[in-house]
DNA sequence: TTGCGCAATGGCAACGTTAACATTTGGGCG
DNA sequence: CGCCCAAATGTTAACGTTGCCATTGCGCAA
């Protein structure tokens, strides 16, 4: 084992290679303007020393890190690893990488994200926001820090992106009427998620929109087991033809749990849900849902800042409207 | 709209607050031979100018980065979303932060990761490998860059983490034969699958070891679908009485087939999955599985190299066993 | 022959931070 | 009253890179 080298600097390599420390510079950006005989010296003794372009100097010198930060307050969320691919392509795309943080949501604060990122190595940041921050309304982003919410809320001072679940309720709801029925019963999520409360939302105003008072919904917490529940309660209910779960597992749950109360699913009732999560999970017919496309949200809010380049940004906010999944659990009741 | 200031720096804050740029850096550092009325007034000048420290000038001057690179194959694999957890997890312990790169796979190649991450602000990096990479056994990390692989197969030149996989099959046959089945089936997974063939060679060694010749396995493709194809077949098979399926999903597909062929588990037919990653999806009796803290796999990757701040680094190999968890799938045969 | 213009390369400075060393100040003690 | 020591603060230089400008060498036109 050689003892541990000192990084090699440009330094080095123009010693070896016996040019200035710009003309390596300049290889190394394949300037025009060096003749192509001296590229070729000077690569060779970037690789006989192993040469790596060190960033924080570059950095330092450029003003720009070409690096976004990503700010999470919980990293496990559904359609988080979708987003990360969508970051991921859209930062590769620019040239840029990304840098991921958990914030601490205690408190939840857009605040906490940006003052963690502020000591980052980054041009710029995504929050991703699950819930509402207590200073949501008094936010302002770093001077400077162009700063993109993932969120259905529309922020003053930040652009935002997030797919639109208010239409997602719209699409479903409407589907649903279109087959035939009178009404569709509701299976909510805990109050604090933006993106459930926002389809609650879409679903009430959608029923009124066609002249239904919205039945009495049931909340449930995301598990299957929820889900069940609801689907027992629901099953005794006459009226109850079409039921929309506000995610995949309740719904799935929701059909297991009308079946163990002898009902049918289509036949009897048609069941709905969101996220198109149970695909290659669960092996019964096919759920009808609403696909979300979380990459290309991804991909929008690291475009935003990695495709600035200088550009004065500019507020802009975002919404991908998700495609409803035509699946075996809803039948035409016409 | 103020014009975009030039950003803040040392200087600047120590000209406000009247005292030595060196002064202000040990302000920052907190360092307690700085009297605590100059702190405050230096303290009062960075709240004024909004001084954050830059990380390119601390970075080039220290030569750490306190930063570790994650280089993924595949993003949205399973278990990403916990280890990613536990990186940031381990990152926010070290004070470090995590960058994200999307390693092209063509070719899969270590080089490759290796090679992308070279150009960018880390001091480690962690590379989550899924299947073989062609140079798995020449690669050599780069000088300086301390490697870790997530992977089982261990390397001579980088650490290595991983869960235990063949213990993992381990557990859940020795389970299986000591409720008294005769043999175990087994439900596989695609070839290229680096977890999943280990998880066959312990279901295989396994039996083998208790003098029991491996009956012929059904290969599946980690989806319930073809899990329920497997369960229909093996619903004939009468010397089938217990099935191991790779991971859950074709494990609970094979409940739902071998229930379509008249069988009942776990009155007839025992069944154990692995991953546990059915828990709030699905609403039935909780499956026979084995579940992993990739969390903690990922804490492991990160504290290696954030853990090793200067110290001779060392290949360290690791695998941490998975933890069976007893479900209704599985009765007593004895 | 001289001068001009262009291609190729070199020298210098600065980006922001901090380690190492230098200097000043004030207090205690002989 | 002078000396010494410690606490507090200042000065300098260097980390690696690259933009700007200067310099060199060469061919070609006047």
């Amino acid at each position: 084992m050689a003892a541990v080298k000192k990084s090699v600097s440009v330094k080095d390599v123009a010693r070896l290679a016996g040019v200035s420390e710009q003309t390596v510079s300049r290889t190394v950006h394949d300037s025009p303007s060096v003749r192509p005989e001296t590229k070729e010296r000077v690569r060779a003794a970037m690789r006989e020393l192993g040469y790596r372009p060190n960033f924080a100097g570059r950095s330092l010198r450029r003003g720009k890190f070409k690096t976004v930060g990503v700010a999470m307050f919980n990293i496990t969320g559904t359609g988080n690893l979708d987003r990360m691919e969508g970051f991921t392509a859209a930062a590769d795309k620019h040239g840029y990488a990304i840098t991921l943080t958990k914030v601490d949501g205690h408190p939840y604060t857009l605040e906490s994200a940006s003052s963690r990122m502020s000591a980052l190595p980054v041009d710029g940041m995504v929050v991703i926001m699950n819930r509402m921050p207590a200073d949501f309304g008094t936010f302002e982003p770093l001077p400077g820090m162009q700063t993109v919410l993932v969120t259905m809320l529309e922020h003053p001072l930040c652009s935002t992106v997030d797919n639109d679940q208010f239409d997602c309720s719209r699409q479903v709801v409407e589907y649903l009427l279109g087959r035939g029925h009178k009404t569709v019963h509701f299976i909510s999520c805990p109050e604090r998620s933006l993106s459930g409360m926002r389809r609650e939302e879409g679903w009430r105003e959608t029923l009124r929109a066609h002249g239904i008072e919205p039945p009495r919904l049931i909340r449930g917490d995301w598990t299957a087991q929820s889900g069940y529940a609801a689907g027992q309660a629901l099953a005794d209910d006459p009226t109850c033809t079409a039921i929309y779960a506000s995610n995949d597992a309740m719904a799935y749950g929701c059909i297991r749990g009308l079946e163990s109360r002898g009902k049918r699913v289509p036949e009897d009732v048609s069941v709905a849900g969101v996220d198109d999560s149970l695909g290659d999970i669960v092996p019964d017919r096919r759920l009808t849902t609403v696909r979300f496309d979380n990459k290309r949200v991804g991909m929008w809010a690291v475009d935003k800042i990695a495709g600035a380049e200088g550009v004065e940004p500019g507020v802009e906010h975002m919404l991908f409207p998700g495609v409803l999944v035509e699946g075996d659990t809803v039948r035409d009741w016409r």
